[in-house]
DNA sequence: TTCCGAATTTGATCTGGGTCAATGCCCTTC
DNA sequence: GAAGGGCATTGACCCAGATCAAATTCGGAA
């Protein structure tokens, strides 16, 4: 049973959790394998290659299992965890951004995802959060409080966690130095330099970036307005350093000169 | 062998890391103990009674030990950790911050410590960090691929290490939303709040706050400059929210009043 | 207790990026 | 392939907070 035909199923699928297990049949029998087929199991599978370790027991695998609810949001579509506590969530397929809403109509955008990427959602605290799809998304969440305990005897998978959630940090440390101390045009270039190391293709010596999210979603993520954004853009593509293609297409013409405009530590400092 | 005593080695001691060692002699002996007794073995002991768990063996105990380099910063002065890879620091006591660097004399903070919190320190990359010591501190530093690597197989130390990263990716994300989408005023309240609840001391059924960072420092923190922050505490006090006593006493007078002017989500969404 | 230098506060002015307002252009849909 | 609607761009103007410049005050040192 494929993702596709479990969406025939009609209200099940639509915008709520639905445990994973329902795309699974014979889950243990691709476990480990190398290679990314597409298989039933493929959500969980991909989650697993890359959180559970792989001489993990088949117990604790299903119950890993188990925990995982599967979604399938389409884009501008979102998740709200309002209620719930602190989520793992894993994006199978796709693109995601977090989203704090800080007051009405004041949104500022955490952090960007994509396939095959962790992160942790937090509970509600001071600001709500939730995740929306940029475009058409497979998702996992797990509860967090739930996973952990599952997890608390298991290094592999603390071990690995740990490291997403130090990734996560930084890049959260980089786009705080970015809000805090940077120029319209700085944090623009932050921002290319950082998809294309993320989103990146090669084509002809040159660095083409197929961008998902709209020119809004950039400015709520680095605290500029649309404006601003379009602007900075424009310039840039004044000066030659990108073209721009359609709406979401970007070319990077001179990566160098990207870095410089970012206001990086020099390299011979 | 305190310290204090310690100290008095020199040059040994000055801005240089130091095996813990030296501070430890019947370490095994106090390990477990609740309360925290004034004890050679204190710094790392602290440590250990945060993040280690209880039951661990007396070798692997002693295998961190050995990791550990403890240093004594004196207010002002600062570890730079240039050339070494990501670092796990614990402040042993006393108060930290987190300095990047973006380029010459634009600084941003990316958080502040302490005493009994442990952070990371992000290796060298698109920026350079360094822990500067707000007041004399005595803090413990460890390389983290060291300490992963002997944590790697110790689920309970990797399960702390994880709540405090993922405690640390919510502070900067609160940090994010405020340097995104927050007015100068709005990120002063945030920070006040913040700090009532990190160092905040109750008397006479008031929060009194004795902040251990100078106005640079918190405009280094907020994304501003130290004239509006200073402009704001003065409009706060001219508001009778705040009292200011010398320079880094702050009298909260009305905690709902600031939490109202932080702009966070109102509870009754 | 006085004194001094640095930290802070306060004031005046300037500006990067926000706001408001058209206009133009993709891209979807029919 | 024509049309419509939202997204993006561009332009004019404005303002929160930066910058520049004193004046004031704190708190350590003598």
């Amino acid at each position: 049973m494929r993702p596709r035909d479990v969406a025939a199923l009609g209200w099940l699928w639509r915008e709520n959790f639905l445990p994973a297990l329902i795309w699974v049949k014979e889950a243990p029998a691709y476990r480990g394998e190398g290679g990314f087929m597409i298989t039933p199991a493929e959500p969980f599978q991909r989650f697993a290659n890359r959180i559970l370790p792989a001489n993990l027991s088949d117990t604790v695998y299903f119950r890993f299992q188990a925990l995982a609810r599967a979604s399938r949001l389409a884009k501008a579509h979102s998740l709200d965890f309002a209620g719930a506590g602190q989520q793992i969530v894993f994006v199978v397929d796709g693109a995601t951004k977090l989203v704090a809403h800080a007051s009405e109509s004041r949104d500022q955008i955490v952090a960007f995802q994509f396939a095959g990427e962790v992160f942790t959602v937090p509970g509600p605290d001071n600001y709500s959060y939730s995740v929306s799809a940029l475009k058409d998304c497979d998702i996992l969440a797990f509860d967090s409080a739930e996973f952990l305990r599952l997890a608390s005897s298991e290094a592999g998978v603390l071990h690995h966690l740990l490291e997403n959630t130090t990734l996560s940090l930084r890049r959260c440390r980089e786009k705080t130095i970015a809000l805090g101390r940077k120029t319209a045009g700085e944090r623009i270039a932050v921002f290319l330099v950082g998809m294309a190391e993320r989103i990146g293709v090669e084509q002809d010596g040159r660095l083409v970036l197929e961008l998902p999210m709209s020119r809004r979603d950039i400015s709520d993520s680095l605290g500029l307005t649309i404006e601003t954004v379009s602007r900075q853009l424009s310039k840039l593509r004044d000066d030659g350093v990108i073209e721009t293609v359609g709406r979401s297409g970007v070319i990077l013409n001179a990566l160098e000169s990207l870095r410089d405009r970012a206001g990086f530590l020099r390299e011979a400092a």
